[in-house]
Order: C-alpha cells, then structure tokens, then sequence
DNA sequence: GCTCGAAATATTGTATACATTTATTAATAA
DNA sequence: TTATTAATAAATGTATACAATATTTCGAGC
C-alpha cells in the first residue's frame, strides 16, 4: 500500500501533484484568468488537503501564474500580448548572456558533446519531408534541451535560475512559441531557421566567437516572437476571447 | 486585543512576520550558510506555528535565500563571490533593458518628475563635505527608489518582475553593495561617480536616447561590482570564514 | 422596483495532531 | 577501539479543526 506511493519522488509527494494538476489546469484553460482559485475546489478535484495545495498555490504565484488577491488567496494571471513579447524578449537577453559567458569560456569539445548530439538528433527530424505530430513534439523536447544545455554552459547559477524563472511562463518557455494546430506546415521552415541558428550558436561556442554566440542567441528568441506574431494575427479570437485561455493554444517548439 | 494585531496589513501577519523574522536571521549570520533551518526552531523563535513558518521558508527559498534540501527542509543558500558578480551582473543587464525601453517611450517631464526628485535629493547629500551614518543610509534609501522608479519607467510587468528577483538576493539588491563598515571616506567618492551616473541616465531618458541609456545604466552596474571586489579583497577573512554569514557586512547604497 | 443592510455562507489564515521519514545515539559484536 | 545495527529522537509532510475575514444572499424599507 505504502509501496504504491512510492512511484517517483515519495517526497511531498501531494504537493507536486497538487501543483502539476492546478498548473495543468490553468493551462488547458480549465481556470479562466482573473478568476479566483479557492483552495477548497482544488481540494475537491484533486483529493490532497489544503496544506498542500496551499503550498503548490505559493510555488505557481512564484511561477509567475497565479497572482496574489488583495482580500487574500490567489487569481489567474492574466497576461496580455506584450508581456508575452515582454517575456520572450527577457528570455532572450538572458540566454544571450549565457552564450556569451558559455563562449567565453571557450568549452571543450567534450563539453560540447551533448549539445552537439542536441543538434544532431534535431537535424534527423528537420531533414524529413514531412513531419508526424509526434516528430513535432519530438522537436519541441530536444530544443527544449538544448536551451536547457545552453544555459547550463554558462556556469552560472544565478543566470540558470534567472533564465529557468523567465521560462516559467508557458509562452516563454524555453524556445517554445505559440503554433497554430494547422500551421505544421509553415512550422517546419521555422524550424529550418531555427535548426540554422542552433547551429550557428554551436559554432560560436567551439570556436569562443562569444559576440557572436551572443548576437545569434539573442536573434533567436526574435523567431519565437515573430511566431507568436504569426500566431496572434492568425487567430486573433481565441486568443483574445475574454483574455481566457489565452495559453490554451498547443505548445510547440523553436 | 484583536484591534492591537491591525498593525499594518492584518492579512497573513503571521506569515509576513515569521518571513521578516527569518530573512533577517540570514542577514544577521544568526543562521550560517548551509545550515539547516528547523521548523521548530523558528516556531519557538517567532512565535508563530508552523503553517505562516512552512509558507515563509517557501518564499525566502523561492526568493533565493534558502534552498529545498534532498532529505526535505531547506537549508540556508551558500553564494560564493563568482555568484554575486553574476547577480549584479544581471541586475545590470536587466535594468540596462528597462532604461533602454524607458527611453524609447520618451516620458513626458511629469513621468520623470519623482526621478528627478530624487535625483535631486541624493545631490543635497552627496554635495556634503562629510556624510553621517544617517545621511549615508538615507542615500542608500533614496537610491532603491531611483533604481525602482527606473524601472517602473519601462512599463513591463515582466521586466519589473525579473529585476525584483534578483534584487532580491541582498548583495545584489538594487543599486546596494557591500562596503565595508570602515570605508565612509571611500564611499563618498564613490557616491559622486554613481550619482554621475544617476544623472546621465536621467538625461538619456528625457532626450529619448535610449542606446546612452541602456549603456549608463549597464556600466552602472560595474560600479557595484567594483565595489564588491573592493570590499572583498580589503577584508578577505570575515567574508570567507566557513562560507558563514558572508552576507553579514553591511550594505549600503550606490 | 430599487437600494441598503444584516444574516448566512464561503474562504482564507492559523494552529495543532498524526504519520512517515530521516538523523542521532546507544549498544553490541568483531 | 571501531564498525555495524537497532532504538530513540527529531523533523518534515499531511490532514483537519478553529477563528477571523470577505462575499453572497435574502429581506426590509424607501
């Protein structure tokens, strides 16, 4: 009995699940935003008690997707069109930065050996015709990496935790930009620039070119806004209806 | 009785006084780097049960001070000096940005007002000829303002998030540095350049010239940095000793 | 019919009891 | 004496009861 809750971490173990499902909720607009979380609802849904799903309900207002309420509790944060641009910009600044710093260190070839698997595993998928949704995704899981690498070749902690705070934001989140389902098509030419830039920024980094790391990080979360441009202007309704769930959007990757 | 607990906000004050409490027992060196912190310990420390305990470790941890401990529980969050260059450097780089964006919205003379003011009122303090302990902590207060009134002027909810975070660990809190008790005469000097500095930015801003803005406002930084490392190597063995409380120093303002 | 007010409800903040896990200590054997 | 292990102690994670506050609803008065 006891054995069975031991799958993953048996540590606070209510808390993490009480988190995934309110942050899941959220996102797949099951919460609309503004509007008030009481705890007792979520105590409902997810069957934990209220301790930890106050705890999950401070962990998401750090997060950035809940907000204090004045009269106490927490609301959905409700983000419009240019903090999203706002978030994505920081983002970029951020990991520019962290190229830099990685490219200064002028990084050895085997430090580099993951990131160039990165890279190498996203070409294969790049270099198809077409793609499936589940080579999408598998994209958007690589990319995910290899900022996730990026930044950790900074060596910095606090640019890490920076960047991993910004990246919170689900359409700041790292490398991935908002995608409309129907859109695979114009999908893949983004990703073949994308592809490019990871590239680029991988040279730069072999070859401690670190202005140029740089400059090219920072020109790729320009690919991120411009798709959510393409995105917004797209559909303009659904994502504009009552500011709701606006994050409802399917998540994909650059 | 319940009329003398309304001091302040009544909401959550058990909360926000064990939070106090315990953000000022890091300061202080009363908790070491490393350390564990025991619920109960604060309970009998503060006062206050472990719920407003449990939810204020949760915010100092996400406020960087703490970190969550394998076996549970967080433990005070060691910096090393790498780590404080790195969070002032992107303190810089951050505000850099909101000057930036500040200045292409060119403000109008009364958005500016309350930074010129305080602009103005650092100068009365710095043109003195000596600086007593309380005209020195009033810049010090005075120059938070500036640096939060800074970057309000960008109006980017994200932005200000991101520079509050970081500002909040304490050596890289906006525009404070660490100096070391003794140093008044050498702070003043200092005072000058950063006021300098506070006033170029101003400047940049009215003009609109929002390249000279981000460049002051990221030098500025570098200000802080220096004076780090000055505070550093003067007296090297208070700050290294066991890793303890390298944050006990006093902070004061640029 | 509408507005203002009071009771009722709901929700949060706080305290505490319980269970499980981790750390410490004592004891025993090699 | 040292290492290993069992037992004790401590600390965290969780659940729930209680108190104070905010919100809603229902009704009275104009």
């Amino acid at each position: 009995m006891t054995r069975l809750m031991r799958n993953g971490d048996p540590r606070a173990a209510q808390t993490l699940k009480a988190q995934l499902r309110l942050r899941q909720m959220i996102l797949d607009g099951e919460l609309c935003a503004g509007e008030r979380v009481p705890e007792l609802m979520l105590v409902k849904r997810t069957g934990v008690s209220r301790t930890p799903i106050r705890a999950a309900l401070l962990r998401l207002a750090e997060e950035g997707l809940l907000e204090p309420s004045s009269s106490g509790g927490f609301v959905v944060r409700a983000f419009d069109e240019a903090e999203m641009y706002d978030a994505i910009d920081v983002r970029g600044m951020l990991e520019g930065a962290a190229a830099r710093r990685a490219a200064r260190r002028r990084p050895s070839h085997a430090e580099l050996s993951d990131l160039r698997d990165c890279v190498g595993a996203m070409d294969a998928i790049v270099k198809r015709r077409s793609l499936s949704v589940e080579q999408f995704s598998d994209f958007v899981r690589l990319n995910e990496r290899y900022h996730s690498l990026l930044v950790g070749l900074a060596r910095s902690s606090v640019l890490t935790r920076a960047v991993e705070r910004i990246a919170a934001l689900p359409f700041a989140s790292p490398g991935a930009f908002v995608v409309a389902q129907s859109a695979l098509a114009d999908a893949h030419q983004t990703l073949i620039t994308s592809q490019e830039q990871h590239r680029a920024i991988l040279e730069a980094l072999a070859a401690g070119a670190s202005a140029r790391a740089e400059s090219v990080a920072r020109e790729h979360s320009n690919l991120a806004k411009r798709n959510l441009h393409a995105a917004a202007t797209r559909e303009a309704a659904p994502r504009k209806a009552a500011g709701g769930n606006l994050i409802r959007l399917q998540l994909a990757a650059v």
